[in-house]
DNA sequence: TTACCATATTATAATTATTATTGTCAAGTA
DNA sequence: TACTTGACAATAATAATTATAATATGGTAA
């Protein structure tokens, strides 16, 4: 089972241009489907379970690379730290004020703004931040 | 003017029920305004020029100061590393891809993620991120 | 298959960003 | 005045990220 997914991981990126290693393997398919949306320590934790030897470096390059590729987004929705989300398809998402987790919107909302407060930016794409409180986290009194 | 614009400062934030220090007041007084959404490393790098024994720890504790008393808003959108906006009117961003600088945009959007997508989340407020280039960085060809 | 080369990995150090701790000092209060 | 409170600075500690250099490995061509 784990085998046939990681041959899928495999096929995948095969033919990307970039070499495939045992430890890229390993990050890749930790973060194939995964909808967690990541820090890099998160999956530095999970891989060094499969690779004792495995370092941050790697895991910094491995994404680092995956970025560049436009294969993995990189998040800028949590405070002082990079998040991670294998999914390129255009998304917004929802976060919760408590516990911080992080849930995909897939609405599409067309927004544009307004020729007069842009600035003369050329705009290019935008992603949206619903703040609020998940399910698990309404129910709790302090929602500091 | 500067000791004009100081006593505003002090007028604006003297019953706040916080202590008004010569260091605190530097503090308000660069962020006063201020459209720049600094990080903590910047106001540091200003109010140092008029206080020398300036310490990043004040800057960080007159910062969470602020927030918790909602003064001032902690800003995800920058990888790595939060940035700071004093202005309290909800609005939202314009971040040039390449130079990082960013933009207020105070048009008001109201969107409502639909209720089969938002997963039970309560929300609360949104903020959105344009993406894009700014005037100066249009011209440039190396958009990377 | 072997040898070679380019690049990936690791260890490590350095840097950047943030938080915590502690002692001191100053302002306000009994 | 003595006491209390909290702000400040110095410092240390931690977290997050990037850089560097030596070694190991995968892919390719002979």
């Amino acid at each position: 089972m784990v085998k046939f997914a990681m041959n899928l991981v495999l096929e995948k990126y095969k033919d990307s241009g970039f070499k495939m290693t045992p430890q890229r393997l390993a990050i890749l398919e930790y973060l194939e489907g995964n909808t967690e949306h990541p820090s890099a320590e998160e999956i530095y934790r999970s891989v060094i379970r499969k690779f004792p030897t495995m370092s941050f470096a790697t895991v910094y390059n491995t994404l680092e690379m995956l970025v560049s590729r436009g294969r993995v987004m990189e998040l800028s929705i949590d405070a002082g730290k990079k998040r991670f989300d294998p999914d390129m398809v255009p998304h917004h998402h929802l976060i919760c004020r408590r516990c911080r987790c992080i849930e995909d919107v897939f609405e599409d909302f067309s927004i544009d703004v307004s020729s007069g407060t842009k600035r003369n930016f050329e705009v290019t794409g935008h992603h949206i931040a619903f703040y609020g409180f998940c399910p698990s986290c309404q129910d709790k009194n302090d929602k500091g």
